[in-house]
DNA sequence: TATGAATGAGTGTTCATTCAT
DNA sequence: AATGAATGAACACTCATTCAT
């Protein structure tokens, strides 16, 4: 009989969210079943269930949590003054979390139309992220590092597009390398010529 | 007791696959079942299984005719002198398609990890059109009418992700014009300058 | 791979609530399952659905159907010129359908308060039998048959709740004869002298 | 963490009853789970068990209990001179009593003939209920106040039937009103005429 | 060829009951 | 005594697939 977690809700919440990301990841939502999300924790049905009402919660939750990840990282990454640098290190994490995760991305989207609760996630992290960058590249404009003339929201929705589809590009079995190139030559091609320091 | 169509057997699946693309694209292909697209056709379920042994299979062929209006519309639009003008026309009527139709493609991601056939075909369909714009600009090259020192291949491939990612969005919520900006923008800054008539 | 009935989809109906009717009046209708009644059938659970889109579903028309009998009953029964042997023989049909399928009025009733459907059945059914009865007592008096002061509507009242006494005290392990006896005592109590012939 | 009670074990036991009473009555026995019977208290599933081994030994103190209060109500409703005022005043009080936990009369009625407990108690309440009625009358008769050739345990036993099948009625959704009524002409019928003060 | 009744293996979800704390 | 997390056996309902007609 084991517990979830030796500790206390929220852990509990989490590990579930951690093994149903894994095997929503690997079987497909639709395809997974609770069980097997239970048994992968170890525990029974029951046990999942009174953490997440319904598979759907589950899933919900998992988006949710994805999202926040995302941002997360976003946030982390460009921070250094090597714009390039950044973006390089930001898509390469990506890049890690995509090898076991990435396709959770797809089900949401495919899940999106018919599930109002997701539908939320995903427009609101869009935004989210439209919002964190826009500011980002404004920052850079200030300082002097980007030219003046750069339609930050603009570029922002463009990088945001690009990531997306590098991102999906991997998945279609492009190798991590090329994914990366397109990425950086896109980037560059995009921003357009930085310097370092500002003035 | 209304037959598939009253033709031959191609003129029968392609009919099916229609069919089936709307209903798979309006509640999704795991939701979807065999009676909702063989009623939607009125049609019993027996005589779907007649053109296609499996909903798996019928998905495929789904994929497949999708893969091929992309590679269609992809050697059509890109045909004229104006480089800026196809690549807006492309879009546009990747957004007519997308309208109705866009989830699919996300549908057949989340599945192609789990579907050798499905995971086939969304390769090959990347190396289709990869090889198509590589060629496409590669000519534009040798008019002169794009930097002879661009990469095609690589060009390609940021283009290919470009897209998707738009497309993306727009199912994400984005409008349609703020869409057809950012790919406008990108496309712009990833091509770099045409010289319409060559030299 | 037996059928449900070899005839028509109304036949199959009338035997899937005739064995349904037998099972639930066995187990109870919330204890039963649908794959009893389908093991009785001999039948598939997917087979019973075709026909009945749920279990609650199955219990309203195993309700109306029973409404149903119970009127023609009523209306069969009290015919000839002997009032008192009409009143006999109704209940002895009705300890008859009671010995098997008693327990289901008191399902029904215990449904009642939490089911629209059945509660409106239950009480159209109510309504029925007063209109029945009042009427059959009206045209007695007006034959002479009765006393000229009785009132008729609240005699059926007295009658039907009497009749549902009575039934239910064969549940609680009355022997039918002594049920009997108090039947046909209340019965003549309240409906009173009784002029066979008119006049 | 509440107690039960702050008291002594029966009083707890009866406070549970009390709860568990009026949740069976509203959502029936079987939708009904232990933890709405716990959460009404305001005390964990586990506290409930402390005093009822199972959910069954449970519906069958609560409908021990009903029984004691039906027998006691009977006691001393009738009692004083007027023989038709305490029957008014009587089901009276089983009206109200009946607008909340009518339905479990059926339930009960509805578990019986699976649960040997229950139907024990069913069984021993009516003879319980015919023997008060049948001295009561016997009584009656000795004092004069009813005609001597009255069977008594006869008319106990209309007199039973005919008031469980008024309270049905009730449940049918009759109109109070029109259920006294009923009972009252009933009752007056079957029981015949009263002389108050013996002689 | 087409039909649609039938199958039967699942799947999400519930809940009485237990038991470590 | 009380808690409530965990169990696990059910159960209603669904649907891809088959096949007799």
């Amino acid at each position: 009989m084991p517990k979830v977690v030796a500790g206390y809700k929220e852990e509990a919440k989490k590990a579930i969210l951690e093994t149903a990301s894994e095997v929503f990841a690997e079987k497909g939502y639709r395809e997974s079943t609770m069980d097997d999300v239970a048994k992968k924790l170890g525990v029974s049905k029951g046990a999942v269930y009174q953490y997440f009402s319904s598979k759907d919660e589950l899933f919900q939750g998992l988006c949710g949590a994805a999202a926040k990840t995302v941002e997360e990282k976003l946030r982390t990454s460009f921070t250094g003054p090597d714009l390039r640098r950044a973006a390089e290190k930001y898509m390469n994490s990506e890049f890690d979390r995509f090898q076991k995760r990435g396709v959770l991305m797809f089900e949401a989207f495919a899940e999106a139309p018919r599930n109002q609760s997701i539908s939320k996630l995903v427009r609101n992290n869009y935004a989210t992220v439209m919002d964190v960058i826009t500011r980002f590249l404004e920052a850079l404009k200030e300082r002097g590092s980007l030219r003046q003339e750069m339609d930050s929201a603009s570029v922002a929705a463009v990088l945001i597009a690009l990531r997306h589809g590098i991102l999906a590009t991997v998945l279609m079995g492009v190798r991590r390398e090329d994914a990366m190139k397109a990425w950086m030559d896109g980037f560059e091609a995009v921003v357009g010529p930085y310097i370092a320091d500002g003035r």
